[in-house]
DNA sequence: GGGAATGTTCACTA
DNA sequence: CTAGTGAACATTCC
């Protein structure tokens, strides 16, 4: 379910409940008291990344859909509901499967909003300066690094690479400033066009190489193989993708 | 039915 | 104390 612009989706979604009361909670979180929330005003709903962050005037409500986590809006299915908010008559916002927890701090104390690469405050400078600080380390882990890249997932991660025909397992030093800077870009454009995609109901062709069996381009089969510390399963062409070592 | 997968987070060890 | 590792969580699709 969850990269950035699925929550971007969801908190665009989910936008009608601003400034409404929430009258009634129901779920099982762990991680907080559900009660806290009760007969809150809900202030704003903002994003950071994959996380939704749901604001109350004392306090935040984070909730992280993990991997399979799920919401629904004035709807209900059979299932682990973690946190149900009530705000009267066919007006709820439900969670499944997720992770739910309160943030007490200020969100700007907690999030660096320059390194969101959909939100107005992204710095492309500010995301280089980390990279650089660190040349030894796999394009493919860099770009799954939320503190760099929040927002872009393990999909994204592979269509961008993709795109400007990178190998995951390039050290991120050997790959010149401007293929760098190209790839850095890349990680906007192509998660506002993964919202797109997901808006018009994911039609097929969007993922080039993520899944996919055969490269586009010559035909051949893919590599898919665990790359770098992440270990995440990465799809590429080796015949496309440059090596930078 | 088994296995993998859009992702963190936490407990434990060296 | 820090860095690193593996488990845990929980759902859907092939």
């Amino acid at each position: 379910m969850p990269e950035g612009p699925s929550i971007i989706l969801l908190r665009e979604k989910a936008a009608p409940l601003i400034s409404r009361k929430i009258l009634n909670v129901k779920g099982d979180s762990s991680k907080f008291d559900l009660q806290k929330v009760l007969n809150c005003p809900v202030l704003d709903l903002k994003t950071f990344g994959k996380e939704f962050l749901i604001c109350l005037p004392d306090f935040t409500i984070r909730v992280h859909l993990q991997l399979f986590g799920s919401y629904l809006i004035n709807e209900r299915k059979d299932g682990a509901l973690k946190l149900g908010l009530i705000f009267g008559e066919d007006k709820e916002l439900n969670f499944y499967a997720c992770d739910a927890r309160i943030i007490e701090e200020p969100l700007d104390q907690v999030y660096d909003w320059s390194a969101e690469v959909m939100h107005e405050s992204w710095d492309a400078g500010k995301a280089l300066k980390k990279i650089n600080a660190k040349p030894d380390r796999l394009i493919g882990d860099v770009l799954l690094d939320q503190g760099i890249f929040a927002g872009v997932g393990n999909k994204i991660k592979d269509e961008v690479l993709y795109e400007v025909r990178v190998h995951p397992e390039s050290l991120v030093g050997e790959m010149g400033k401007k293929k760098l800077a190209d790839t850095v870009d890349t990680c906007v454009s192509k998660s506002f066009e993964y919202l797109e995609w997901e808006k018009s109901g994911r039609p097929e062709g969007f993922l080039k190489v993520h899944r996919q069996k055969e490269c586009p381009v010559y035909h051949t089969p893919l590599t898919s193989k665990k790359i770098g510390k992440t270990k995440r399963q990465s799809y590429f062409c080796e015949n496309c993708q440059k090596l930078y070592i």
